[in-house]
DNA sequence: AGCAATAATTGACGCATGTAAAAAAACTTT
DNA sequence: AAAGTTTTTTTACATGCGTCAATTATTGCT
């Protein structure tokens, strides 16, 4: 507090004779000064109030050390989670992470990939928004940077690299149990907002051809287009309960949000979806949302590995910004899911 | 994609012809340059693939645009929203919001807050981490910035700035509505992750003292020191009703997510908490989580009112960076909770 | 003590922009 | 068309630090 405040590395190395440059290798890394100037320094820092300024060192290092994430909500547990994980693993490797949400709109979107560009990031991951996005903003990131799409995929973006959940195994899987322990389920899709959306349906009905079972799927046209998800759930089997309709069927939900709309549309109507009573409702999800097993009753699902996806994000991207990607082939890491089994279904 | 990469202004100024503390002044407000010249620069960076570089233009300027946030959970959607709406308050006033979070780790809050002093960010808004949180991280950044503190607040300190809910009031109402339409309830407390946690129990006595009712808490040592919030009001409960105690309390839940476990422990128990039971099991909570309205049964709670809170932290910081603050006294602005009624209590 | 090896300092330049003052050019107005 | 006003260009310097080459100081070793 009362230390006196020292602005540039100029006074700094006046301040404790020591020689700027010699500062400047100091705070990069300060293993590359002698323990003897190290120790000069360290004792003359507690004398004053110095920090380098970020600027001024980003600007004129060739590599910056931030790599860049945009994710598209940040209201959504499963990305606070996957950010949380790539936090972690990227600060393990010495970097820092600069986040931007995209708040659902493609303009902020691209601001924010112009943002990191601007800034020199070493590189960046992205979840994309989904349907509404210019795929070129991430073309343009994958051309300039070190560059890895994460969660979900559009499908026409040939040269670009890609880390989330192999849904056709996780929704297969899920699909799979609950028509070996019930009725075949039906799917309760969420609005199309990105391409796992449809990648989770196409899943649900290859696994039900498979099967022999005949998919049917409902809820694809949004009720109510505010809100996204739970509130989606909700709309559409509170209708569909007030019509008397699939009041012991088995529900696929697309996640555990519509689930969890599915859940409160089912309470509302005094049903009791459970795995225990056969043949009666059952409601299931995806994600393994954090409030799963608070939910009642407590919510079956199948996980995503959010952890190892991060960590793989940010792997692969490390990898990349090394340059250690032998061959320039797209690489695309798809992470199982886990099934999740409690007691709605 | 396929234009010309352009990477400094000088290099600009020669390709389109337009000199370049012109070209500086246009990017910094377009307005400041004739109608004449702003066109003929538009139509040459149609041309060619130019962003000015992020820190060459922030070091320079005296004002960065920036202002920095410091929040300390990611996985919360309490703070999600909070955050989103402090974005949405700034980009609307022009600035540009960099968030950082503290893993509730005093020691990378440290960090985050000498990252904005080193950045020079215009402002501050910090959500604190709570009783493990160095005060002197916000003293420092309170002489040095303008500095506004948010959501939880230390009571030691005499000259740092605050918003957030007056939890006198809002505590004081939800409890004077449990004790008015049922048995007066127990507080089930959280751990004391932070300042609220103490206001919310000191609120709760008070009320119950005033309407000449015995307080009673619960829950004050972590059962689960791993899991903060759901998996401690499970625990807690879950203890509680295997005893047979406090089968038919009123219960309120020092916060939303703590009651969602005890909502969890309830229907473990084959208990139904509601309003409609007179003299049975009530549970109700504190902030409004968003999922709320989606619970079995719906969670009666205080909401906190989260845009109010992050525009009011924003446009007060904006009129302190403004240099508009009159005298210089503290300013504490609480706004007021509002009651949720809903199923569960 | 003397020598080689290692580390630190000095001085100079570069980075991509902001900014200010003076000169030149482009418009307005009468 | 001349005078006056606004805008732009020119020129030069500033920001805070990275980096390099050459020089000097320090250290370890025999």
């Amino acid at each position: 507090m009362q230390k006196p405040k020292i602005h540039t590395m100029e006074e700094l190395s006046s301040a404790i004779g020591v020689s700027r440059p010699t500062l400047s290798r100091y705070f990069q890394d300060p293993s590359k000064v002698s323990r003897t100037s190290a120790n000069r320094i360290l004792s003359g820092l507690e004398k004053v109030d110095y920090t380098p300024n970020f600027f001024a060192t980003r600007m004129n290092r060739k590599t910056t050390g931030m790599i860049g994430v945009i994710i598209p909500y940040l209201n959504d547990l499963f990305f606070t989670r996957l950010l949380e994980s790539i936090e972690t693993a990227a600060m393990r490797a010495g970097y820092t992470v600069i986040t931007q949400c995209s708040h659902a709109d493609p303009a902020i979107e691209k601001r924010a990939a112009e943002t990191f560009l601007s800034m020199n990031v070493d590189g960046a991951i992205v979840a994309p928004l989904g349907n509404h996005s210019d795929l070129q903003v991430y073309e343009r990131l994958n051309d300039r940077l070190p560059f890895v799409l994460m969660d979900s995929r559009p499908e026409t973006l040939a040269d670009v690299d890609f880390v989330g959940t192999d849904h056709l195994q996780s929704t297969g899987a899920i699909t799979e149990y609950l028509c070996r322990v019930g009725a075949p389920p039906v799917f309760l899709a969420m609005p199309r907002v990105n391409f796992n959306a449809l990648e989770r349906e196409a899943a649900y009905i290859k696994k039900m051809d498979e099967l022999g079972f005949e998919p049917r799927i409902i809820g694809v046209d949004p009720m109510d287009s505010q809100d996204h998800f739970e509130g989606h759930g909700l709309a559409v089997l509170d209708d569909m309960f007030s019509r008397q309709e699939l009041l012991d069927a088995s529900f696929l939900c697309a996640n555990d949000r519509v689930a969890i709309g599915a859940l409160r549309a089912a309470a509302k109507h005094g049903l009791e979806p459970g795995a225990l009573r056969r043949g009666g409702l059952r409601i299931a999800g995806h994600d393994d949302y954090p409030l799963c097993p608070f939910m009642t009753p407590t919510l079956t699902t199948v996980a995503q590995d959010v952890t190892a996806i991060g960590q793989a994000a940010v792997d692969h991207l490390l990898k990349k910004l090394r340059g250690e990607n032998i061959d320039n082939n797209q690489v695309i890491l798809l992470i199982n899911g886990v099934l999740k089994l409690r007691e709605s279904a």
